[in-house]
DNA sequence: TCTCTCACTTC
DNA sequence: TGAAGTGAGAG
């Protein structure tokens, strides 16, 4: 039996491991396809088309095909064939006259991403919902012309801190708040052709950002709390809910196939660029970004220095202020030495009243001020050169392009976040030497893109917050540094994987969401309902366009409950400890090796039981029905970012590390036919190595040898200097007492 | 911190 | 022309 690669970009990489379905899934589609029903998959419609395919990676395709066919002849659960399987139709087995895609992504504008990112991406969260600026646009190519393709994006938390702006700095201000509902946005255009999509930049500026928990661009659906993966609720909207003063890294998914409802079938191509990552707040801290914005932002340009608007008013009536303050303070004290440190301060403060300003700076205040004071050419520099007496070292990294699966996409790049530039210093030397396992990593199932030093280089920051939560109390400024780094993961399996947790629902287009259908009424879903379409067939009618093409297929999905569910998944030996063995399991390491947010923290992230015990168990005497329910709330108490192969055994790696090997003998079997496969990638210029656990053994010693004091390092006469000229210079210019931006001075 | 209103902008 | 997107600033 011949099969059909065309799926797989990378062999092995690609995993049609939904997001939005249980791990589970997979099985059930291949039980489908080969005409073996679990009981509680009563009405499995198989999109037209062959969109729903068995795909195997190369090197195994023929065992595990014949091991398929004799699991359907014989009733063997197909669970037990290895996670590399997954739907297809048998009759699309055959070689098709569809053109294999090699989907490359590129961000648009990403310079002003970088800019942004170098201080700190700060994101306007109302109540009513604010776009993103920079805006998320991105470049594809390598699709295929006449396949039809979804674009998704969606947000997920890049930690599980609370930020604060202190002293000019993003600092880690604790534990997140739990976690919104998480929401995904499906391009208003989609689906549509390769072609279509190569042909323009696809731009998701429509999406919103609120704070908004109970907003109703959206609906919710309601899974079974007792449901073994899916608790909880998921919304679709077109505005995303996020919490303010959380960091958080937008994605970018691309999904081969011509409507939604084979979504659940269809491998994702995650994207992600570091330099997007952003802080979301409901009024600008840092006045760098605020005039960013101001300056790049087409909406804002009334506050612009150049025209009549408001900032011009503002800023001229600032300088009125200080103009006034200037000569009184001759007149009083004279032309005087002690003079200069007050101007130096001044000048801080005029800096801080108006960003426009941007060569008040002094010598002076560069001491005082390092980061209001210098200019924006000095701060980048600064930004990217070495450490700093005021400021935390920052160590401008830069990533190796590895084996990128997708070379012409997002580079591979580290970015420090000026406005973080507390973190510890980044070794990255010895982070690049770190975890010489990680690199042995045998499979590749992940594709991740980037390399190992771009992970590292990403990981400490992260890695970082997960330290200093795991050891608790411990000041760990370095956390707040955002260690970019660019991944781009192509992998379905590590696409569904980062799609797993991080995002709970679907956000439709403007007018799917406004579609009555929804209109924001609480829907019932089976998971099996919503994996297999039978949810997405009935939406179909309500959803227009966007599901014009759905094939009403679809029959029906009664009879699902949780329970069925749940008794189906144990016979299949899918629940409890031995889920971890599962694909999904493999996703949730590749995703943890890609150094991304694992989690949705707290959410409602399909996780595995073992796994989640491991880490649980290591954490205290959590409670493990606590665990089960969120398994993220916990696994990312003790280690948020903890990154490894699935297939490879890690080294023993001390504390938190101990928990990744938990998880690992069980995958022992699963990786057995993976190894070849491995090989097999090893040798592939689009192999990606995975990172193995080692990597947080060596991250983790990074961290702790490299946290860096960050704000107690503030010279302390600036805040009494800025804070006395803030109230000089309101008793003078009669401004009111709002202090100003200069919180950096004053916070 | 957050919410709301405002003047200003784009489209 | 008006809806909608901006940051400022007051509360």
């Amino acid at each position: 039996m011949s099969l059909s690669m065309r799926d797989p970009v990378i062999p092995g990489t690609s995993m049609a491991y939904h997001p939005f379905l249980p791990h589970r899934a997979p099985d059930f589609a291949m039980s489908a396809v080969l005409g073996h029903q679990p009981p509680f998959f009563p009405a499995l419609t198989l999109p037209p088309n062959g969109a729903a395919a068995l795909s195997l990676p190369g090197a195994l395709a023929k065992p595990i095909m014949d091991q398929l066919v004799g699991a359907a002849e014989t009733g063997i659960p197909f669970s037990s064939l290895g996670p590399q399987a997954h739907l297809r139709p048998l009759k699309t087995m055959e070689p098709e006259e569809e053109v294999e895609d090699d989907p490359k992504v590129h961000l648009e504008a990403k310079e002003l991403w970088d800019q942004f990112h170098k201080r700190g991406t700060e994101m306007v969260i109302t109540k009513s919902g604010r776009r993103m600026f920079p805006p998320f646009k991105v470049r594809c190519s390598g699709l295929d012309k006449k396949a039809k393709y979804i674009l998704l994006m969606d947000i997920i938390a890049a930690d599980d801190c609370r930020y604060k702006f202190h002293n000019s700095r993003w600092m880690v201000a604790g534990k997140a708040d739990p976690e919104m509902p998480k929401r995904m946005y499906i391009h208003p255009d989609s689906p549509a052709t390769g072609e279509q999509w190569m042909s323009k930049v696809v731009t998701f500026h429509k999406l919103k950002l609120t704070n908004n928990i109970s907003d109703k661009h959206g609906f919710t659906l309601a899974f079974p709390s007792d449901h073994a993966t899916w608790q909880g609720n998921y919304s679709f909207g077109t505005q995303t809910i996020l919490n303010s003063m959380h960091k958080y890294q937008p994605r970018f998914h691309i999904v081969r196939a011509n409507d939604i409802l084979k979504l659940p079938y269809s491998t994702f191509r995650t994207y992600l660029f570091p330099e997007t990552e952003f802080i979301a707040v409901t009024a600008y801290q840092n006045d760098k970004i605020t005039q960013l914005k101001i300056d790049n932002n087409p909406f804002a340009k009334g506050f612009r220095d150049t025209g009549n608007g408001r900032r011009e008013k503002r800023k001229q009536l600032t300088l009125q202020s200080m103009r006034v303050f200037d000569d009184r303070h001759k007149k009083e004290n004279g032309t005087s030495d002690e003079s200069s440190s007050e101007q130096a301060a001044f000048n801080c403060f005029a800096q801080s009243s108006s960003p426009a300003v941007s060569t008040v700076g002094t010598s002076n205040l560069k001491d005082l001020c390092p980061s209001e004071g210098e200019s924006d050419a000095e701060a980048d520099s600064k930004e990217e050169h070495g450490p700093e007496a005021c400021d935390a070292a920052k160590i401008s990294t830069t990533t190796s392009e590895e084996p990128c699966r997708d070379k012409g996409s997002p580079a591979v790049k580290a970015h420090l976040f000026a406005a973080e530039p507390g973190g510890r210093p980044r070794d990255s030397g010895r982070l690049d030497k770190a975890s010489p396992d990680s690199r042995h990593s045998p499979a590749t199932i992940s594709s991740s893109t980037r390399g190992l030093g771009a992970e590292e280089r990403r990981s400490p920051g992260r890695e970082g917050a997960a330290t200093s939560k795991a050891e608790e109390g411990r000041a760990l400024p370095g956390k707040e540094a955002f260690a970019p780094l660019t991944v781009q993961t192509d992998a379905a399996a590590a696409a569904a994987h980062l799609g797993q947790g991080p995002l709970p629902g679907l956000g439709f287009a403007p007018g799917l969401a406004g579609q009555q259908f929804f209109n924001g009424h609480p829907l019932f879903l089976h998971p099996g309902q919503f994996a297999m379409g039978g949810a997405f067939s009935s939406m179909a009618a309500g959803m227009g366009p966007l599901l014009a093409t759905v094939s009403g297929a679809s029959t029906g999905v009664s009879g699902l409950d949780s329970t069925a569910m749940a008794s189906a998944a144990a016979a299949q030996g899918l629940s409890g400890a031995s889920a971890a063995t599962l694909p999904f399991h493999l996703q949730q390491h590749v995703l943890a090796s890609q150094g991304l947010a694992m989690s949705p923290f707290g959410s409602l992230f399909p996780y595995p039981y073992t796994y989640m015990a491991a880490a649980a168990a290591a954490s205290s005497a959590a409670a493990s029905s606590s665990v089960h329910r969120h398994p993220f709330l916990n696994l990312n108490s003790m280690r948020p970012r903890l990154r490894y192969s699935p297939y490879s055994i890690p080294m023993p790696v001390p504390d938190s590390g101990s928990l990744l090997t938990t998880a690992l003998p069980s995958m022992a079997a699963a990786a057995g036919p993976l190894d070849g496969k491995a090989a097999a990638l090893a040798a592939s210029p689009a192999s990606v190595a995975v990172d193995s656990g080692s990597e947080l053994n060596s991250r983790s010693s990074t961290l702790s040898s490299s946290s860096v004091s960050l704000s107690p390092k503030l010279c302390p006469e600036k805040e009494a200097a800025t804070s006395e000229l803030q109230s000089i210079q309101r008793l003078v210019s009669g401004l009111e007492a709002k202090p100003d931006r200069s919180r950096s001075g004053s916070p």
